[in-house]
Parts: structure tokens; sequence; C-alpha cells
DNA sequence: CAAGATTGAAGTGTCAATCTTG
DNA sequence: CAAGATTGACACTTCAATCTTG
């Protein structure tokens, strides 16, 4: 199985290397991916001062849970991060205010993330930011059935393996 | 211009986000670059001891220099990353002997990288693994006509930016 | 002891300042 | 002063050790 014989031949040198076009696959993933990302976050600590990571679990909290409260283990499931980072930037977060932990009441050793009312103004700024940014650097360079195929194709390279964080995110989605 | 506004839907809580098939395409390309990056680097770093970048870095040399150097701004102009990076990257190969640096003749400011024979022999195994590598996490995923397509999309979104370090590369790559 | 979360140490990367040569 | 490269300080991330509660 694997990759064709035509994808891989020899340079002069001898070294076996990548035929262009799927090294053309494999390079533009990697830095289609770093840019859009770095672009992103960049935006996103410019106009204010959270990066990536931090507004993901704002939008968690404010757009995808039922009253803008998560468990830490809910959130580490949710974002690719590890789940000393998000115990990081959940701290930071606190710090500024944004958002508000406490014990869980059923298991104290659980730890509940609130959303404050400074974090959903904040969230709420930072989506602008946010959409405006993904239309610059990536919708608006292809057309809408072009995302749709980005899409699938990033979910078949995804295929079974969780994102990033894949054991963790496996098991506390169970839990 | 840019996205239709159907890429944008209002949750419950009134905050705009993306519609799921935008968010797929946007989630799977940073996760698709992410997994793969860190699977590779990983592969190498267990069996060579040499992450991404260094090899990277050698494989340049290698397989796609005349006689096996490059100086240093060339380097910079080939790989994503910055020019602090190449240059510790750079000092840590030669300290493991895999290549030599020397000033250039025609410019002493320049310096100019050369892979040694060490250097060439982890190459060529490190090849071995890194193909299987690839092979394994995006390769045997997707089928030939989805290599190409995928090396399309990504080469659209990256458009005229150049990859990462855009500004540094293009000067180089005139220079 | 197991589960949930936090923290210390270390790796990796960037920006800005610096050093050297033209 | 400009160009090429290196270095110092710092930010981000992860792994492993730790702390607390069940």
């Amino acid at each position: 199985m694997g990759m064709p014989r035509s994808a891989v031949t020899q340079s002069a040198s001898g070294v076996r290397h990548l035929s262009p076009s799927y090294a053309a696959a494999f390079l533009g993933l990697l830095r289609a991916g770093e840019v859009v990302d770095r672009e992103l976050d960049r935006d996103l600590r410019e106009a204010h001062g959270i990066g990536l990571p931090a507004f993901e679990i704002l939008l968690y909290l404010g757009a995808f849970s039922d009253h803008g409260s998560l468990r830490m283990g809910q959130l580490t499931a949710q974002a690719p991060l590890s789940q000393s980072r998000v115990s990081r930037v959940v701290a930071d977060l606190e710090r500024r205010g944004l958002v508000r932990r406490q014990a869980w009441q059923d298991d104290s050793r659980s730890v509940v993330v609130t959303i404050t009312r400074g974090g959903t103004a904040l969230l709420d700024e930072a989506s602008e930011t946010h959409l405006a940014g993904l239309d610059r650097v990536l919708f608006s360079r292809l057309t809408r059935s072009e995302v749709s195929e980005l899409a699938r194709l990033t979910a078949k390279v995804l295929g079974d393996a969780a994102p990033a964080t894949g054991a963790a995110r496996r098991r506390a989605l169970e839990g």
C-alpha cells in the first residue's frame, strides 16, 4: 500500500526524495497551516491582547456551552492544547478578569470555568477581528466549493487520530 | 468581497461565528498541519536525534545544492524558519559534525555551510524514516488526485505571501 | 491508589540588539 | 552606514512531578 512509486524519485546525489507534486502537498499543508495560525494569532494579540488559544477558550465558553461554564477537563477535550497549557491560559484569563474559576460542587477535584461579563464583551469584539482575519487569509482566497474540499481533505488526513491531544481528548469526551 | 454571508451564523448567545463547513476547513487545516508536523518531527527525533527543521536543512544541502554547500542566507530563504533559528540549528548540526561552517571567500560576512560525510550518511537514513512517516500520516490517507488537489488548495491559500518568513525569503532569493 | 488540576524544568522559537565585515 | 550572521532576553509549549480530593 502507501504512496505510489512515482511519489519518490532519486536526486543526482542519490538521496531518495519526494516528487514535486507530493512535496508541494506536504509543504503546502504545513506552511498554509502555519501562516493562517500565525496571522490570526497576531491579529488578535494586536487588537485585543489575547492569542488564538485564549480566544478559542473564550469562544467555547461563550458560544458553545450552555451557561458560559465548562470544567477544565471539558476545555482540554475541545481545545487542541495540552492540559497544562489550558491551565496556564485559563489562569491568565482569570488574572485579566475575563473568566472565573471555582471548585465544582459535585466533585471539588474539578474546576468550573465561567466566562465573565467582561469576557463576553471581549469575545464579541475579538470575534469580529477573528472573522475578518479568516476572510483575509483563508476564505477570500478560495471558492465556496474549495472550502468544502479543503474541509474534506483535511478531515481525511486527520482520520481517526483525534487532533493534537488525541488520547486526552478521547478520554475526556467519554468521561 | 470576502466570504459569503452564509459563512457566518449567529449563536443563541448572540456571538457571530463560522458556519460548520467553514469552521471545518479552518480547524482542519490548522490541525492537520499540526499533526503531520508533530508526527514527522517525533519520528526523526526518536530514530535519528534530529528534528524536522534540522532534517530539512540537511536535505537542502544534500539534495538541492550543487556541491553540498549553501550560504546561511540561502538556507534562511528556503527553510520556513527565521534567520536566528537557522543560525541555531546550523550551530547544533556543526556541533554534531554533520555540517561545517566557513567564511565565504567572496565576502567574509557570509558563512558557507557544507554538509559533511557524516551528515550525508545521516541524511540518507533519515530520509527513509521521513518518507515512511509521510506515507503513514499523509499520503496513504489520500488518493493521488487528492494529493494534487491539496497541493493546489494550499498553494492558493499561500498566494503571493511567501511561506512563513516571507520578506526574508524574497530578499534572499533575489540576492 | 486514581482522578483532576497545577507547577517546575526544559525545549523550541522569535524579536531586537549586537558584532563583524564591506 | 548597510548587510550578514550570531546572541540575549523572553514567550510559548510540553513532559513529568506534585498537590489535593475522592
